[in-house]
DNA sequence: AGGTATTCACATGAAACTATTCTCTGAGTTAGG
DNA sequence: TAACTCAGAGAATAGTTTCATGTGAATACCTGT
């Protein structure tokens, strides 16, 4: 142990770092490496905006890191640069539905645009139409374009119905003053599929695909921010590349390329040394990992770390290293009897386990056993290492 | 042996319910003129 | 009479229950050889 003194005194040392704010997540660079074409193409599309002009409700695919936002979010700077300059009215205003308890509800949504718009709402208690009407009268307030991107929009058509993004299309033909257009981002490249065939076609009237960036590509980024971020020669040969290679793994996601980077240095300057070397990849790459694991573990309420509890005892007792939803809801019947909890569902239970699966900390395979019926077959995807820590985590927070 | 029909043990979906938190409204109350 | 208080009605939301329907393949059950 280090001490708190030894931890002050290696951060009044020289960093490796010159400006680590480069590679955290909300960093806008300068210039956006690899993306010129689909930038161009959407400066195409909503530059009539400038002309007072409707723009076409355009859609952005893409999976996460590929500089989605990113792009957008620079050209919606140039375009209001510009609308300033020529005297445009044009309010864009950008909305992220992902973010829980802010917009990931019809009504927060138009409480967030509302407040965005400098407007005041409650955050509950009124009507949904009520709130409509609101935002309605704020955008007849002056004549303007305004363009609304919600960005991770499959994430809150999954909770609204599509109505939702009906109403936004048809909200023209209540408007006098303003004309007002919607960019959609999504992870999801199948979201349209699934939704009303009516929204779909007045929703994306455009496409926009971000393709997962490949290795090399990543590498250019990392080294764009490289130079800015780090000291010279902090950064070994090779390190760029394997951070490339590991994010290309996971569909090219450079936010994680960027993310091992800056997590490297910090556990390299933690160890006080003056450079990264291809270990501390390594290191950042599992650290990444367990956070992630801990985090969720923790913050998951007791239902669930019931029922997580209940996989992870099965798994220990039991030689088979299959088990099913029946066993698990068993076990946890036993384990709430135990705390004293009250007991859900098994119909409750099952949807747990299939949130357990979406968030990877287990694999749940729906297998058919013939004549033994349908079911879960469920496996543990903690890493073992880990297993020991998560278990402890568990019977902490639930006391036993 | 080969072909159907059953059947299990859940999965998956939709709707309804519950508890909590919050706004708005209007009746009743209060205090000052 | 104007301002204030406060209870009740109505909303949104998260988490759940209830009810209903779906489903893939191992078995049971035929059927004719």
């Amino acid at each position: 142990m280090v001490g708190v003194d030894g931890i002050f005194d290696s951060f009044a040392r020289e960093s490796i770092f010159k400006n680590k704010s480069v590679l955290q997540a909300n960093y806008n660079p300068e210039i956006i490496t690899h993306r010129e074409k689909q930038i161009d193409t959407i400066a195409s599309i909503l530059a009539p905006c400038l002309r007072m002009e409707k723009v076409s409700n355009l859609f952005v695919y893409g999976k996460t890191g590929t500089g989605k936002t990113l792009s957008v979010q620079y050209i919606k700077e140039k375009l209001l640069e510009r609308a300033k300059a020529q005297n445009v009215n044009l309010t864009i205003e950008y909305i992220n539905c992902k973010l829980k308890k802010i917009a990931d509800t019809e009504y927060r949504i138009l409480a967030e645009l509302i407040r965005k718009l400098g407007g005041t709402i409650p955050d509950t208690g009124l009507p949904t139409e009520v709130v409509y009407n609101r935002f309605i009268e704020l955008l007849e307030s002056k004549k303007q374009m305004f363009i609304l991107v919600l960005d991770e929009i499959d994430q809150a058509i999954k909770k609204i119905s599509s109505d939702f993004l009906y109403n936004l299309t048809r909200l023209n033909s209540e408007l006098s003053q303003t004309q007002i257009s919607l960019i959609g981002i999504s992870n999801d490249l199948t979201f349209l599929d699934n939704i009303d065939p009516r929204v779909r076609s007045g929703l994306s009237e455009e496409e926009v695909v971000f393709a997962p960036y490949n290795a090399p590509q990543l590498q250019d980024i990392l080294k764009e921010r490289v130079k800015i971020a780090f000291r010279t020669d902090v950064v070994k040969d090779g390190v760029l590349e394997k951070c490339a290679a590991l994010a290309a793994r996971e569909h090219g996601d450079a936010r994680r390329a960027l993310d091992l980077l800056r997590i490297a240095g910090e556990l390299a300057e933690r160890e006080s040394k003056k450079e990264i070397t291809l270990e501390y990849i390594d290191k950042a790459n599992e650290k990444i990992e367990r956070d992630k694991i801990l985090d969720v573990v923790e913050t998951e309420p007791k239902q669930f770390q019931l029922t997580l509890l209940a996989i992870m005892n099965l798994l220990e007792s039991n030689n088979h290293p299959k088990i099913f939803t029946g066993d698990i809801y068993n076990t946890y019947q036993e384990l709430c009897k135990k705390t004293s909890t009250e007991i859900l569902t098994q119909r409750r239970v099952g949807d747990i386990i299939a949130e357990f699966d979406m968030l990877g900390l287990i694999n749940a395979l729906v297998i058919s056993k013939g004549r033994y019926g349908r079911t879960r077959e469920v496996k543990l995807a903690i890493p073992p290492a880990l297993v020991g820590k998560v278990k402890k985590i568990l019977l902490d927070s639930l006391a036993l």
